[in-house]
DNA sequence: ATTATCAGCTACATCGTTTTCGTAAGTTTT
DNA sequence: AAAACTTACGAAAACGATGTAGCTGATAAT
């Protein structure tokens, strides 16, 4: 069922049976009633591909994200499909899988006119940006979110990692740590930095001496992560207290923690940044900072459709950063302070 | 960057360059080594919907899902977005959030050839399937897993739902309970149902009495599946054995126990299907039944795309089913057979 | 030498919409 | 009553790629 049966059916051209549908004023009322109870007998669909062809415009956007077995990026899609819905647009996913291999072609794939739009979290081993600049180049509406790329002039949404990494380690400190490691992915990752720095900064602010051997990156297979997080806990001068900047470290320190015989919060306290329903009901209940997830593919996506449908690209500049909550649990219980 | 341009700059006809680059017989080896260098040179990238309308097809496919924030759909995605990526083809998502209205409303949208097939996993409220059948009737592919349409001809991918009833409730019963309860969403959901007759016929094959008062549907909002839950535990003659259904509501369990005081596994033992990578950390650890989220995800998407692309429907009858996995752990744990 | 065959290329119709530009009536203005 | 507008519609040209059918010159067959 296309337009020119439509158009015999009705006796009429095909322009005065297209003006109807899409309420031209230059069509009579009494046409365009008759044209959309036709329309709606016939269960008349209008083409998405000749409507695109046409109008250069696919209502189509694409989410490009390292995983989706992930409680932050799940949510994050909810609030990009919320909005989408809303606006009758549809939404591509495509996982990098942390590699940045597939994240350039991904990013070549993208450069057609397939989509209006783009939102993006880098994968972990992101770091030359060409393919991200020639998205820019080509014009293509791209909005960045939690793992952004620091140097490239798009609207960016975040979470406020820095204070993230103040508030973890403060509260680290607060519950008599002295020793806190921070664990994170790849140094590159704008997540891993901020946090860090926010870490840094708490340190400073109670005078601690920052130690290089307390920062442990992560990053590459799951062997390699037990393997990293297994040595530093089994230092003679071990850490009392972790700040893992993602969960899936948390969950690692956990399950070493259980192999060494560590007692968690007695030998060792545990903070992390994490979405999981299921954090209050680990052993022992895990302090998590949590991410507002939701809001930001919501916040990012609509940022993305004013960009798409204003056409203008003076968001440039535009960052946005939306505030975390710390929800203290017994893994960062202090011994004796039971209140 | 078209073909029309591709082609003046090569002094050839459009035609010429389109066989060419789509390697055709009829065009020499000497054009086509310069229609590719050129095309390279010039980043020319096929326009998709142009393609898609002359070819009638789309090189896309949908997924419709409940939820995302969940590690089963999660991981689904991870195995048809693989199976995707190998082929060329691109995945749209569209979410339910288990409301029968969006799902018509979704499976209405894809009518018009947006996409070449669809996977689906219905939502709880479905219980009309007119606007399965209309996708039917158009002749779009459509495999359904996970949670299907018993009386829709169409391929499915499911676990052995009938089996991890009888494996929940066995093991249940071989560490000592008795009165074991079956917590589920929907009674009219598949994985409801056949989950309950495994459950039924574990009972039956251990000479124990089935009671009407032990089964519970949790359907409706957090808040009524908490109440069912809290009135089930609060009953005096209370379960000493929980099948959840479904991982939520194994949470949901958990969170009430806490709240009532009420020991796992000492008073009562807890089984779940579940995907958490959590399970083995809650506090008990969580016996799960571990359904094959990525090779159901790979699957399905594969006898998708055998539909599409052999444009054969006499897949109508298949049935895949793909084994579950049972995890022991402390949440079931007899009281004295410490072994 | 004449016809058949073939490689290699081009012209053109097509996919289904959208939109610009006409145009023929009817309506208003002077 | 002629000129100037409106109103309501239709013809046709895009959008960009694909594939059929046709054309040309050259080689092979008779």
């Amino acid at each position: 069922m296309n337009l020119k049966q439509l158009a015999k059916e009705l006796n009429l051209s095909i322009s005065t049976v297209s003006k109807a549908l899409r309420d031209s004023h230059e069509i009579s009322i009494g046409t365009k009633s008759a044209v959309l109870a036709k329309a709606k007998e016939l269960n008349y669909q209008v083409n998405p591909f000749a409507s695109s062809l046409r109008k250069q415009k696919s209502n189509t956007i694409a989410v490009v994200i390292p995983e989706v077995v992930n409680g932050f990026f799940g949510r994050v899609i909810n609030g990009v499909e919320s909005i989408a819905q809303e606006k009758g647009y549809h939404v591509l996913i495509y996982l990098t899988h942390e590699n940045m291999q597939k994240e350039v072609a991904i990013a070549n794939l993208l450069q057609n006119g397939r989509v209006d739009g783009i939102m993006m979290s880098l994968s972990e081993q992101t770091t030359d940006t060409a393919h991200l600049e020639a998205l820019k180049a080509k014009e293509i509406p791209l909005v960045f979110f939690d793992r952004i790329p620091e140097h490239i002039d798009s609207p960016k949404v975040t979470t406020d990692d820095v204070n993230c990494g103040i508030v973890a380690t403060e509260h680290l400190i607060e519950n008599g740590c002295k020793r806190i490691a921070y664990l994170s992915m790849s140094p590159n990752l704008s997540i891993s930095y901020t946090r860090l720095s926010g870490y840094l900064e708490a340190l400073k602010r109670n005078k601690i001496k920052e130690d290089n051997s307390l920062i442990v990156y992560c990053t590459g297979d799951e062997e390699q992560k037990n393997h990293s997080v297994r040595k530093l806990l089994k230092r003679k001068n071990r850490p009392d207290g972790i700040f893992a900047s993602v969960e899936k470290l948390a969950i690692t320190t956990y399950e070493i923690c259980g192999e060494l015989g560590l007692k968690i919060p007695e030998d060792i306290k545990i903070i992390t940044l994490s979405n999981s329903y299921m954090a209050g009901l680990l052993n022992p209940s895990l302090t998590t900072i949590v991410q507002p997830a939701y809001e930001i593919g919501r916040e990012a996506a609509a940022i993305l459709f004013r960009m798409v449908e204003k056409r203008r690209h003076h968001f440039l500049l535009e960052r946005t950063v939306l505030n975390s909550k710390l929800v203290a649990r017994n893994s960062t219980k202090a011994k004796r302070s039971r209140k």
